[in-house]
DNA sequence: CCCGAGTTTGAACGGCGGTTCAAGCCGACG
DNA sequence: CGTCGGCTTGAACCGCCGTTCAAACTCGGG
């Protein structure tokens, strides 16, 4: 059974994998099962065996590649002392393409398939909205950290913080990854730090990176 | 002539709105051809012979929607004269389901539909770029506004100000729209005056509405 | 070596929906 | 009235997937 379990486990896997990889690539509407069948390497009749339905199948690729990103990051955070290093870092995370190590095709195309998918579908948007929170509430541990050791000197309440920040990353990522010829990575990553040291109550260092 | 061309363009113009309301109502994903030839009141065929293809349609559908917001957003701001209360008016109107007499659907509904084509259809691509910069222009006017007059105390560029309201704007929407818990309406209004005011300059009256 | 349960395949099915089309409708104009 | 051109209809066509299924394959245990 530990034996057997497993290996569908793997399976399991390896389709929302390649679902996630499909879906960043061609976009949930043009993307078909015998796509994710083929970027699996198995035939189109195996997904519909370890999934009840496409649809099911989709919005489980959707949150699943949203896990992974969020445990990336919030492994790589928890290492971090600072609060001011641990916001740069998030921010560094966040902005598409602005890492070349994480070049691959931008989580934040399959948050706007959620975004619209979750308008319509009550189930996605229970996952959207425990998502979501889970990605202020990473915000929120990093401003209390900040506003505990000093960092911060802003004396507005977490959450409220956390929500601002996590806003206007939002809005920028939407204009990067779109392309918006006004809107550049660097431009992103600059304004965002440069909003949050101006709401949180700290000083940027000069010219850094 | 005068009298042939004006029917035509009628029609076109009914069938773009009729597009407009079933896509926001189901989604872009669920919308067809029949669905807006019912919206319409007229025969499926009818639909396609205004229109070369279902795809063309829906593009044409969402960028005269967001034309449509524009304009009365546009309008409205023109006939006020405190830079102040243009911008808290530009806020009302932005803050999905805030002011009940624009009760219907929300344009960000279908903004979010913009975004998701966007990604992958050059064409559609192009048409968001625009509108986008169009809205950014409207709350750069603003600004500028703002602080010829003195109203605003920034000096900060008034695009990179602009760029900032409209992207917390942006990620507010967002949330608001999804219907998440922490997030109500009142709040992302209350969130958005604050922030504007902190990067702009200004001092809010204390419980104004 | 054989059996059987769990996997895997790929061909076949079925329905949905975009598109086409031949045929009616209507109003203008002579 | 008759004809003509632009509208309008709705039925028929057709290709495209999601889904189903019977058959094959694998492999561990008896």
């Amino acid at each position: 059974m530990s034996a057997g379990t497993p290996k569908s486990k793997d399976r399991h896997q390896e389709i929302l994998d390649a679902a996630a990889r499909v879906i960043t690539e061609r976009g949930l509407a043009e993307t078909r099962i015998s796509d994710i069948a083929e970027q699996a390497g198995v035939s189109p009749g195996l997904i519909l065996y370890y999934f009840d339905s496409k649809d099911r199948l989709l919005s489980e690729a959707l949150t699943y590649a949203n896990d992974q990103f969020y445990l990336r990051m919030s492994r790589e955070i928890r290492r971090i002392d600072s609060a001011r290093e641990q916001l740069r870092r998030l921010i560094d995370l966040s902005v598409p393409g602005f890492l070349a190590e994480y070049g691959r095709l931008d989580e934040w195309a399959l948050w706007i398939e959620v975004w619209v998918r979750a308008l319509r579908d009550p189930e996605m948007g229970k996952d959207r909205e425990i998502l979501d929170q889970r990605w202020r509430g990473q915000i929120a541990d990093i401003v209390r950290g900040g506003q505990a050791s000093g960092e911060f000197t802003s004396t507005l309440a977490a959450d409220e913080l956390a929500l601002r920040i996590a806003s206007i990353v939002d809005g920028l990522a939407i204009q990067v990854i779109m392309n918006d010829s006004q809107v550049s990575a660097e431009h992103m990553h600059r304004t965002c730090m440069e909003v949050a040291a101006h709401e949180l109550g700290f000083a940027l260092e000069p010219a850094a990176g």
